[in-house]
DNA sequence: CTGAAAGCGCTTACAG
DNA sequence: CTGAAAGCGCTTACAG
């Protein structure tokens, strides 16, 4: 395959000057960069990002890590990040976790190795020893989503307490008072964090959260299935399940179909993170929206700030709630038609 | 950063020992390699991926250009795809192309530039001049899901024949005469493959596929939005429409609602792709279900045989109909209860 | 089993 | 404006 050097012969020019061409430095001649152009498009000279990378101790790249693709949310997030990265000139590379920490520090290790120029993550396990001294290390990082107290890293997020605040409030309107929910993992920010926020909203209307209406979930829909099973076979089932992320919902709606029940006559069902399929599912999902394509925007540019030596920024941003039907009534206020795809 | 030097330096050993000892080399003592592992820990060494792919001209990542993350479909042939990649001791770089042919570009450019060790590929634009002499070039390729015919590369995909037929013959049973398509962009093979398909059955039965019942759309839910805007604004309404993928049947799905219609009482949706949502719209959608794990796995083998010498394998895997009730009627074998995630 | 040395394909001071 | 040369951090024949 064609190297620089031959460039250069073909051009009858140093490869220092075809390497000046190529990265449009000032000082070369319009002839000579005609002549690299030429040679360039006669071999087909692709240049090595390897090498360059090697000599200049940058790859362009940020590495991604996801706890989950397959979580819409993750997905869109993915694909904003890529998008903006793309905007400042940075390629991305997703390393999804699945949720497993081993496999989320698998990732970490290999974009470290690689070199990537930062690394954006949201902690499947916020107990990662490599992750915790990966933030401690030279490569800038940069949380989303979920993060890591205690370790200093610039975090980007949605802060959903005003939404379940609002969620509880429109459940309690309807008449709701045994509320449960489906949790995501302890070792995550976001998988406490909804809890409390759904605790403290409670205790206002002086509405208990008995440990029995506490479902211990992983973020994915097996989990919302069992917790739910579990749910459903209490002796005083709740009226409302609530689950900290879609998947989990949908392993509820799962197990609420399996058992011959009715969402929202027999049991009411919202959940956090919305998603363009919820407008359409039996009954509509009420949902707690999150400003994803900010939130990516938000991330990227705190990490690139950082890769550049700018002061970087954390960025909180609120989510809100969608009301839909699957909580009892029709929403007074029509919710929008279309999915947002 | 610490360096291979500084290791060796550290070991009291030389950096060449240094290397035959991390890559596991036979001959190296277990007493340096003992004192290379001490270093290694002491100094938090990571080994240089950049330097040592310049050095061995292999990455040991191979690209996946992608249609569209945002699909479910492709989302899912992602996770797979890695997974497999990432057993036979390869990274992923996913490149989303967006349905658009220069974002596609632009990814095969990115991707061959860092030199991966192949090229996984489902096509956006069949008529990509670079994406056609890619092919032609010495990195590996293989197309998953659509390929560019004439393009003397492996092709693993789904074959939805007979799904379709299958379809056609459920449609035909419900009493349904006036079906219509939303198909993809015609540049893409599962764009026209999946209407002539269509057209085939349909023949069978004697049905015609009048133009105004061929809506071009772009695998977009946008594209599906407008094209059922347009069939349901015909003087002939169609009684069925069948969308070419699942985001395209989410765009026709807020078509019919938003003019105030039922499905599959006035009008039956059945769609490409299968995906967990479906179990639970309303009403749960009828689809065409791909082997996406078992494609992505086949896709991946295939790379990697042609990447380390050994003769790839071109898959067609056969995709299998799954009834719901968005045609009408209650299937009569009970569809499974549970999404799939 | 170990080490000295060359070289992968670039970029970039340095000199002219 | 251009070129000769060093060097990025590794791996791997080659010699011992």
């Amino acid at each position: 395959m064609a190297g620089i050097k031959d460039v250069a012969a073909a051009a009858g020019l140093s490869v220092a000057t075809v390497s000046r061409a190529l990265n449009n430095h000032p000082s070369v001649s319009p002839d000579a960069r005609a002549r690299v152009l030429a040679a360039v498009e006669a071999l087909g000279y692709r240049p090595n990002a390897v090498a360059r990378s090697l000599r200049t101790d940058q790859t362009r790249t940020i590495g991604l890590v996801i706890s989950d693709v397959l979580n819409p949310y993750f997905t869109e997030l993915a694909r904003f990040v890529e998008e903006e990265a793309r905007t400042l000139g940075y390629s991305v590379i997703i390393g999804n976790a699945n949720e497993e920490p081993d496999l989320q520090d698998h990732h970490v290790r290999t974009l470290l190795e690689r070199r990537i120029d930062g690394l954006l993550v949201s902690p499947a396990d916020g107990r990662s020893p490599l992750m915790v001294d990966a933030a401690g290390g030279r490569t800038p990082m940069v949380f989303v989503d979920r993060w890591i107290p205690g370790v200093d890293v610039p975090v980007v997020r949605a802060d959903g307490r005003q939404a379940i605040r609002d969620l509880v409030a429109h459940l309690h309107g309807l008449g709701h008072r045994r509320l449960a929910i489906i949790a995501g993992p302890a070792a995550t920010t976001t998988g406490h964090e909804r809890v409390e926020a759904f605790r403290e909203a409670l205790r206002e209307y002086g509405l208990p959260l008995p440990d029995a209406y506490i479902g211990q979930g992983d973020f994915q829909a097996d989990s919302g299935r069992r917790v739910t099973e579990e749910f459903l076979a209490l002796p005083e089932m709740p009226d409302v399940v609530f689950a900290a992320d879609n998947l989990m919902a949908l392993g509820a709606l799962d197990a609420v179909r399996a058992r011959g029940l009715r969402v929202p006559q027999d049991i009411a069902l919202a959940a956090f993170d919305d998603i363009p399929w919820f407008v359409h599912t039996d009954p509509p999902v009420t949902a707690i929206a999150q400003p994803v394509a900010d939130l990516a925007r938000a991330a990227v540019r705190a990490l690139v700030d950082l890769i550049e030596g700018r002061p970087p920024q954390s960025v909180t941003l609120p989510a809100r709630l969608v009301v839909r039907r699957s909580c009892g009534e029709t929403p007074s206020t029509p919710s929008p038609n279309r999915s947002n795809l």
